[in-house]
DNA sequence: ATGGTCCGGGG
DNA sequence: GTGTACGGACCAT
């Protein structure tokens, strides 16, 4: 018996008659490739004359009625025609002939790979046995390849040791200047990175560019050639890269075309590798392999300022990118020898940074995970979103349990439901909060709120009674009702109760796993399974649900809207506290203790006996405190946060700044708004001190209008998409890049490249004012304080300040003394400065500027206890600003 | 408020 | 491949 975990599937025909077959790979690090006949694919229909219908239909093998149930059939079985074809690409055509003539299909649109999958009991990284009936054949690329007769699911924890290759490429547009275009401009640079060495090497690079650091050809169509060439030889599971879906492959295949080479290296011989293009983005597949790009994994996990490599590298990875600007590339690639080893270095930097991504920060776990626990392929975990994973995963249990799964909904049932939506699904509760800064505010909230509702009231399609007048059902505030689980205990509840005890066990396991690798991996699993039992509700209210159903989705919603009110209502009336603020699952309740033990006590005694009070599996707990809470509006607050942790039977508490609903980075903002709201919220809730923060707002303005905040601070940075003269209307970049072309055409920035400017003083439009930073420093010209105190730091902190019951006029000190505006309106701002470079290896700390005291961090407070303004210090004494 | 358009990442 | 699948910010009616 061989056994191996399921990489990939797919089928092909052959003599007209589909096999499966099934990438994958041995816990030893095998690949292996289980070849499967005999399984046909079928579907359902249910109308009248079906039979007549498929009578002399030459697609069709066979049909049989069948008993099955239907989805909101209350538990019926009634016959269904099963219709077996010949091939699974005709089903479509089947499919809509049948909807021509009035028969409804079911489960006519589901991918053979998971029909087969499903029906063996497979899944995506599952694991699988077969006996070891080796068979010799040409078509696919691994090491054995096996004739299945019979596959049998082996449930194994462990993952198979996947082999990686990261990529790069770079190009040159024939005509200088232009952005590269994949028909026309060639690839000059190809890098690659392996995770595994490969003939001894950790990378590679190739160019048709000769030089001793890279594999040079003499022409990109043998560049291209050795390409496919090493992926095969490599033979890697996953491929990765920055951007390698939208921008490398799509690229890449495109060059193969215009060169006449036919893009084969996934694991199958025959088919050719293709990017198919799906809205603006592009999909690429690969047979056997799977394509991770790690920006687009980046993007979704991590909620960053930016999403460009270098900045992205240097957050996450704590690792700098070689700097080189789009525009330098065509440069480098045409000049002299250290420049193009300088692009060398460049580019293979670029693909060690995705390798990294991908496994330092173990970005595919999630994805492993969740692929796990749905069932649905790696690469469909990665490239498509919940719906896909669900719908896998309940087409299994509801075939199971002998019922037909409908198809998708068509273009007009979606629009219609979108509409009704729109009135017909009601959200959580939200409580209207009181709005001024709290302090000890206990936090307590429902575990797994939805869940917990659909398995205590029973939730489900399947058990849902819409009329007839049942004595015996279970009422929900809604108004929808549901049978008893007693009964009968509904799909969706079954499910969602073995997803949260799987979760309960996997934290166990976690909780005595002490080795690193398999702790994330233990995490991961307990996140998706949480994933998943958390999705169910809001499936049932999404418009393109095969399984959709606002009373259901209401049902749910309305319980907890119902639970959270009593909630509230009990503790305000029968214990004597007050709530403060709720939302969806959680009450905020005002303690009349500032010691932690006692407020410790006081919510848990709450959430027990409230606990006991609710229905079914209902539970209340108690989370954390805020020993500070500052409500803005609805879903917007910032707080001080405190989270009980249990270390050998005592109590520690991890400290916390959080934020809802509060956009503390913006792309459009400077370094200065969001280091300054960061400051200012942490001096209001941290120090209680809503005076100081105002004082310290103040100094910020000071700083501004005299000049002396770091020009690094006020850059913000925008991309310049296409060629300046093709804008309609004026923007601050690109009325930069027109001066700088001006000054220096050589090294004015090109399309693509990202800009950072800094708004000056003038008299013209704004986005005329727009100047280079560097020219800033040079010229001594003045910043536009003005526009960086009302455009950029007052509407985000007026709107905390306004939370404190701080106006804009206190803010700015106008009112009954002079504002410090009007102070500072004739004050003329020094010129800027000399520079004095200063690099991150060199400063050693911080020193005032007034009264030289010394600090290795900068304070809370933001300047020295004197009031002085805090200056960046080296073993050369103070600097003005750091560059890096 | 609601709806269409631009843009991101990559070179 | 029995599939159609951004999403947020910004601007204009």
């Amino acid at each position: 018996m061989l056994e191996f975990q399921i990489l990939d599937v797919d089928y092909i025909m052959l003599n007209d008659k589909p096999v499966v077959r099934i990438f994958g790979k041995t816990a030893s690090g095998e690949t292996v490739c289980a070849f499967y006949e005999g399984y046909m694919p079928y579907f359902y229909a249910r109308g009248k004359g079906v039979l007549d219908l498929l009578k002399n239909e030459p697609l069709v093998v066979r049909t049989e009625g069948v008993r099955r149930k239907f989805v909101f059939d209350n538990d019926e079985a009634k016959e269904v025609i099963k219709i077996t074809l010949r091939n699974p690409a005709k089903t479509p055509e089947l499919r809509e002939k049948l909807r021509m003539n009035g028969v409804k299909p079911y489960e006519a649109d589901i991918l053979f790979k998971y029909r087969f999958m499903n029906d063996v009991g497979l899944g995506g990284l599952g694991w699988v046995g077969v006996a070891e009936n080796n068979i010799s054949t040409n078509t696919v690329k691994v090491r054995r390849v096996i004739k299945a007769d019979k596959l049998t699911s082996i449930k194994r924890d462990e993952d198979a040791l996947l082999k990686y290759l990261a990529l790069d490429i770079e190009c040159v547009p024939i005509t200088p200047g232009a952005v590269p275009e994949a028909r026309k401009d060639p690839i000059i640079l190809i890098s690659l990175v392996f995770n595994q060495e490969y003939k001894g090497k950790k990378s590679l690079v190739l160019s048709t560019r000769r030089d001793q650091y890279v594999m040079g050809f003499d022409d990109e169509k043998a560049m291209l050639e050795e390409l496919i060439k090493i992926i095969n030889d490599y033979d890697p599971d996953v491929i990765t890269g920055y951007n390698i879906n939208s921008f490398d492959f799509p690229y890449i295949l495109e060059r193969m075309k215009q060169n006449n080479v036919r893009p084969v290296f996934g694991r199958c011989n025959q088919k050719y590798v293709v990017a198919r293009k799906v809205g603006m983005r592009y999909r690429v597949s690969i047979t056997g392999r799977i394509m991770v790009d790690s920006f687009e994994i980046v993007k979704k996990d991590f909620f960053l300022q930016r999403y460009g490599l270098d900045f992205v590298a240097e957050t996450l990875l704590k690792e700098k990118k070689e700097d080189v600007k789009h525009s330098e590339i065509e440069k480098l690639w045409k000049g002299d020898q250290e420049g193009f080893r300088k692009l060398i270095s460049y580019s293979r930097k670029d693909s060690v940074l995705a390798m990294d991504l991908v496994l330092k920060l173990n970005l595919v776990d999630k994805y492993i995970a969740l692929s796990k626990v749905s069932g649905t392929l790696l690469q469909d975990t990665l490239d498509s979103g919940e719906t896909a994973r669900i719908e896998n995963f309940l087409l299994r249990e509801f075939d199971k349990e002998g019922y037909v799964f409908p198809c998708k909904p068509d273009g007009a049932e979606i629009s219609k439901r979108e509409k009704e939506r729109v009135v017909g699904l009601k959200g959580g509760f939200v409580l209207e909060p009181e709005k001024k800064l709290h302090s000890n505010v206990a936090v307590l909230d429902f575990a797994s709120m939805y869940p917990s509702i659909i398995q205590t009231f029973n939730i489900c399609p399947t058990t849902i009674v819409r009329n007839g007048g049942s004595a015996d059902v279970i009422k929900t505030p809604s108004g929808a009702r549901f049978l008893p689980k007693e009964t009968r205990k509904g799909i969706i509840p079954k499910i969602v109760e073995e997803l949260m005890k799987n979760r309960r066990r996997t934290k166990k396991k976690l909780e005595r796993c002490t080795d690193p690798g398999k702790r994330s991996a233990l995490d991961a699993e307990q996140w998706a399974l949480k994933i998943m039992a958390n999705a169910f509700y809001g499936y049932f209210g999404y418009s393109r649900a095969r399984i959709y159903d606002l009373d259901i989705a209401n049902a749910i919603t309305t319980c907890g809207r119902e639970t959270i009110k009593k909630t509230a209502n009990t503790i305000e009336k029968d214990f004597g506290y007050r709530v403060i603020y709720g939302d969806t699952d959680s009450v905020f309740v005002k303690m009349p203790e500032e010691d932690m033990k006692k407020i410790y006590d006081i919510a848990n005694d709450i959430s027990t006996k409230i606990t006991k009070q609710l229905p079914g599996i209902m539970e209340l707990e108690f989370e954390k405190v805020f020993k500070r809470f500052l409500p803005l509006t609805k879903k917007r607050y910032v707080a001080w946060r405190f989270i009980p942790v249990e270390k050998e039977g005592r109590i520690e508490w991890e400290e916390g700044m959080e934020m809802k609903g509060i956009e503390t980075v913006r792309r459009d903002w400077c370094g200065l708004v969001s280091d300054t709201m960061k400051e200012i919220i942490e001096m209001i809730l941290k120090k209680d001190d809503a005076k100081g923060a105002v004082n310290y707002f103040r100094d910020v303005v000071i700083s501004l209008v005299k000049g002396n905040i770091p020009i690094q601070k006020l850059v913000i940075r925008k991309t310049m998409t296409k060629s300046p003269g093709s804008y309609v209307g004026v923007q601050p970049h690109i009325e930069l890049v027109k001066k700088l072309q001006a000054r220096n055409p050589a090294e004015a920035p090109g399309i693509g490249d990202r800009i950072g400017y800094v708004i000056v003083k003038g008299t013209q439009l704004l986005s005329k004012r727009a100047e280079d930073p560097v020219y800033i420093m040079e010229k001594g010209l003045q910043i536009d304080s003005h526009y960086y105190i009302e455009n950029q730091l007052l509407p985000p902190l007026e709107r905390i300040f306004r939370g404190l019951g701080v106006s804009k006029p206190e803010l700015l000190g106008n009112g009954k003394q002079i504002g410090i505006l009007d102070a500072l309106r004739n004050h003329r701002a020094p010129e800027t400065k000399p520079i004095k470079e200063l690099s991150v290896g060199e400063m050693n700390g911080f020193i005032c500027s007034k009264c030289n005291k010394f600090y290795p961090r900068v304070p809370l407070i933001g300047t020295c206890e004197c009031g002085g303004n805090l200056l960046f210090s080296s073993s050369q004494g103070p600097a003005e600003w750091v560059v890096t």
